[in-house]
DNA sequence: TTGTACGCGTTATCAC
DNA sequence: GTGATAACGCGTACAA
């Protein structure tokens, strides 16, 4: 798109700047080690050396260096460096969805931490795919980032195929899951306590007289679904109460599917929801709501994923909030760590976040 | 974290499979050009040619080399060839913040695009912050990417500081802005049209019997709240109503004022309201209902973003779509027919989307 | 048909 | 103090 043929005259910086400043049609290219050093008769390496402030070098190049380097905005070419370091300084995030507010959260912890530490972010979505995650990693496995923070797609964890993070871990390339994980991966791992929040939205809707139960849930094969199914059951059964299966759905994956809901509601007979997201806690609020229930009296709600939704929502929805900025900074705080450890001692932990109940008005207080 | 000093053996495929295999703790460095050429004693070029399917090696020798790389999976290091190309297949999306459903959906459509195209996108968040956008543009633009696809900060609409996109655009590095734009800037440019859309909201609302229609904006340095300002104002003028100030509230962002917008309900005689995003809106009914308001009777709601928040509210809240996801393709497709364009001329472009009005409970049907 | 040499931009080592 | 040289991994024009 440029070029830079332009012989710089080399009398004075003015006069550098001008011919800069009127190169062809003010195209300011980015300006080299190499270009210094021709424009101020010195060898690469000295001038490398002096921005580096090397003591190898006079006080008088340094200063005139330097200078030259500020006037025409000189910074080094990040992939020169990536290439010499075997550093690249990105991070590759592959989640499945970024629409929904969890994953967007998370995102942001990742891309606070990470940038404070002077890394970029490069995101790529599986959109619940298996093919496409594998084609991700791939992308970026070969010499893009300098390690992974992911989260499987469904598909993935239905299928139960995890070649392409093992490839990926075998290749010395560190990889972070969090929240939808595997433990057949040796790597580092962040989840929250799911079935643990599970546990508390349920106690809570028993403890506030609830005894008909529901669950809007996924199939198993989704962790973080069965987890929370896992707690919702254990709730039930430590007070006493049958686990009774026309009042579980299990939809196929966290798409809505509104009819299907529906239907739900019309069957089966309850007081109060538990829903495995947000989105599908708002809809059945909804649907309370027109067959003339009171929300809580009559039937309450407790979704996950502390999103706009449930705060907005109206009644506003209580739910068991998964902290997802907070799981981001430490996904990235364990991936930059062990990228940037230099010893090979292959240690992995698995951090488990608590969950937080945020009580709103869809249950009773 | 690994080095590769085991000399491989060479006298057939499966003992070079062996020596990687046992290679120290089972790890299995990325193989290169040179590995390949040194294992099968020929030269660099000739293994990069053979794996090019080039016509000048011999049938004999390009066997041998792609099944020799097929079978270590050879994949080119990204970063040697964007060195190599001065192309790194990267663009860099920068924006203010990736909560709001608008911004999710326009990353997911450049995602999509740019993605088919061989294309990685790097995130980074301004968090509505003029230097924080400034950082990561100077980080990303030392050879990061090809090109940027970027909407303002808040801060820098207020500011009307554009010399860092001067900049880059300066050096050649193509430029899209979608949504919040500058026209000071010479680049290609993607936005709804606000007016419009501000515009056939109120129309709406006026043909449902609504004279007394308050706007929630935000101050007019925001490009977009002001050119949907002008829309409410145009529609209003239009139809004989006079524009009532104090029917207007603008916040200083687009961040929630939750007590700003509750005393304005407290103080100020409505029979509709336009928002410039769906969070206001949906707050505000809340407060309405809070007051015995019937929705959309006694005050109807409009909002912008046709996200989550609008489909699943209650009542639904009847929406301005932007169309963030076409908006995202849009942009990626202008920026990489720039990027891969070899022509010098430089013409560039404003694509201007139609808004849709989606019509929800909120209002009158 | 294969190999040599050079360049992309940077850095590090070593020689002068 | 300064500079030449090699190296990172790849691609290609030019020799052989």
């Amino acid at each position: 798109m440029l070029k830079k043929s332009v012989r710089y005259s080399s009398v004075f910086c003015f006069v550098y700047f001008g011919s800069y400043l009127f190169n062809f049609i003010t195209l300011k290219p980015k300006i080299t080690l190499k270009d210094i050093a021709r424009e101020l008769e010195v060898s690469i390496s000295t001038v490398s050396k002096a921005l580096k402030n090397s003591e190898e070098i006079s006080r008088d190049t340094k200063e005139k260096v330097q200078a030259f380097a500020r006037l025409y905005n000189y910074k080094p070419n990040n992939i020169a460096v990536s290439l010499k370091n075997k550093r690249t300084k990105n991070i590759g995030v592959v989640i499945p969805d970024i629409v929904h507010h969890f994953f967007t959260t998370v995102i942001r912890g990742i891309e606070k931490y990470a940038n404070a530490k002077g890394y970029n972010v490069i995101v790529c979505l599986s959109e619940e795919s298996f093919d496409k995650e594998v084609i991700n990693m791939e992308m970026l496995a070969n010499g893009s980032i300098d390690g992974f923070i992911m989260s499987l797609s469904s598909e993935t964890q239905a299928k139960g195929d995890y070649n392409h993070l093992k490839e990926v871990t075998e290749q010395g390339i560190p990889v972070v899951l969090f929240d939808r994980i595997t433990h057949e991966i040796d790597c580092d791992k962040v989840v929250i306590d799911d079935k643990l929040g599970g546990y508390l939205a349920t106690k809570k809707l028993i403890e506030q007289g609830k005894q008909r139960i529901a669950l809007i849930a996924t199939d198993d094969y989704l962790s973080v679904s069965k987890a929370r199914s896992q707690g919702y059951t254990k709730a039930l059964l430590d007070h006493g109460i049958p686990v009774e299966p026309s009042r579980i759905l299990k939809l196929p994956t966290m798409e809505m599917d509104e009819d299907r809901i529906r239907d739900f509601f019309e069957t089966s007979d309850m007081d109060a929801v538990l829903c495995v997201n947000e989105i599908f806690a708002v809809y059945s609020m909804g649907l309370a709501l027109e067959k003339g229930l009171k929300i809580p009296e009559d039937i309450a709600f407790i979704g996950f994923t502390d999103g706009l939704l449930s705060k907005y929502a109206h009644p506003s929805l209580t739910v068991v909030a998964q902290h997802g900025e907070r799981m981001g900074e430490i996904s990235a705080q364990m991936l930059i760590e062990k990228v940037e450890s230099e010893n090979e001692e292959e240690t992995f932990q698995t951090k488990i976040l608590e969950p937080t109940l945020v009580l709103r008005n869809s249950t009773i207080n």
